[in-house]
DNA sequence: AAACGGATCAACCGCGAAATT
DNA sequence: CAATTTCGCGGTTGATCCGTT
């Protein structure tokens, strides 16, 4: 026996709303608010719809101050920045954009922010410029809103300071038990490699549920340059020789942080490499162990986006 | 002008979480 | 505390639009 429905499908309307229906509903919520109950509300509006229907309704399209129309450049920005954080959780990104609902905001990448990035990201002379990413994205002058998910809350806090730079890509979880958790979202459908890195603790742990940090940006003080190999790829991944292979090449006490170089039709991955202090523990709660920086690579057509596990 | 196919977006669905009984 | 109800979210669908052949 499955779930009970919400009502009686065969005695409720569906489809598109009429101006009759929205001018109802309006005027009822202007009128009584939604009585924090919107299962009852049709009727008491006199409506034959569905409560859920009725609440979609009200909150993508007929509340005041909602924004339709064309996204601006900023908009894209944030979208991008946090969609590569924490992914899909539209909800949030919506309470970073006022007047923009989650299904817009969702609608809104999966049929032209998505393909814009690719785009972006398939021009080799923009491939250039990311060589400098400030360059092509100034410095952004987002603000975050208030946030009360602890479990996103620290990945995007600060400002983010452009598009595309890998560094807002990055984050790691410093929750051993959830090493195994990945969880990360592929722009493209032609995922062919992939890079997981193992980066030491911070030193210091500032993190409200000890779950989740970002890594610090900061000067590097040298590079290493390689080019892709096939560890990690999608098919018969074996992230414990990746790591193993890069924590050969970087030790125990190196921070991480990628770039991409492409040059003579041969795509590198500038590892951007730095000392840091590090102990086994650091009395917060957070442990150096399992560490990982994480940041993927659609390898064949030059495009890479962070991704995110919890 | 008609047919076709991709893009768009409002709306629906089902699930897990939260609230209520 | 368990059962039930409601909410809120993210994935998906399908009607419509629009450009191309």
């Amino acid at each position: 026996m499955g779930r009970a429905p919400c009502c009686d499908k065969n005695n409720v309307k569906r489809g598109p709303w009429s101006p009759e229906e929205d001018a109802k509903l309006k005027e009822f919520i202007e009128k009584y608010g939604t009585g924090g109950n919107w299962i009852a509300l049709p009727q008491k509006a006199g409506l034959k719809r569905c409560g859920k229907s009725c609440r979609l309704r009200w909150l993508n399209y007929l509340r005041p101050n909602i924004k339709h129309g064309d996204f601006s450049d900023e908009e894209d920005r944030i979208i991008c920045s946090l969609y590569a954080n924490i992914g899909s959780r539209w909800s949030i990104i919506a309470s970073q954009l006022p007047g923009r609902t989650d299904n817009d905001i969702k609608n809104y990448w999966n049929t032209k922010l998505k393909k814009k990035l690719m785009g972006f990201m398939h021009s080799s002379s923009n491939y250039q410029r990311m060589k400098s990413p400030n360059l092509f994205f100034p410095p952004t002058t987002f603000q975050p809103q208030a946030i009360n998910s602890s479990l996103v809350r620290d990945s995007y806090l600060e400002p983010i300071p452009s598009l595309l730079h890998p560094n807002n890509f990055i984050m790691y979880n410093n929750s051993s038990s959830n090493n195994n958790n990945m969880n990360f979202d592929q722009l493209g459908t032609n995922f062919q490699e992939s890079l997981m890195i193992n980066i030491p603790m911070q030193a210091s742990c500032s993190s409200s549920d000890g779950s989740w940090n970002q890594i610090p940006r900061s000067t590097f003080e040298e590079t290493q340059k390689f080019t892709l190999d096939n560890y990690g790829n999608n098919e018969g991944t074996n992230w414990a020789d990746h790591d193993q292979k890069l924590n050969g090449y970087f030790g125990n006490n190196i921070q991480s942080s990628l770039q991409f170089q492409y040059d003579n039709n041969i795509e590198q991955v500038v590892i951007n490499k730095e000392m840091i202090s590090s102990s086994s523990s650091n009395g917060n709660g957070c442990n150096n162990n399992n560490m990982s920086l994480f940041n993927y690579f659609n390898y064949e057509s030059k495009t890479s986006i962070g991704g995110y596990w919890g």
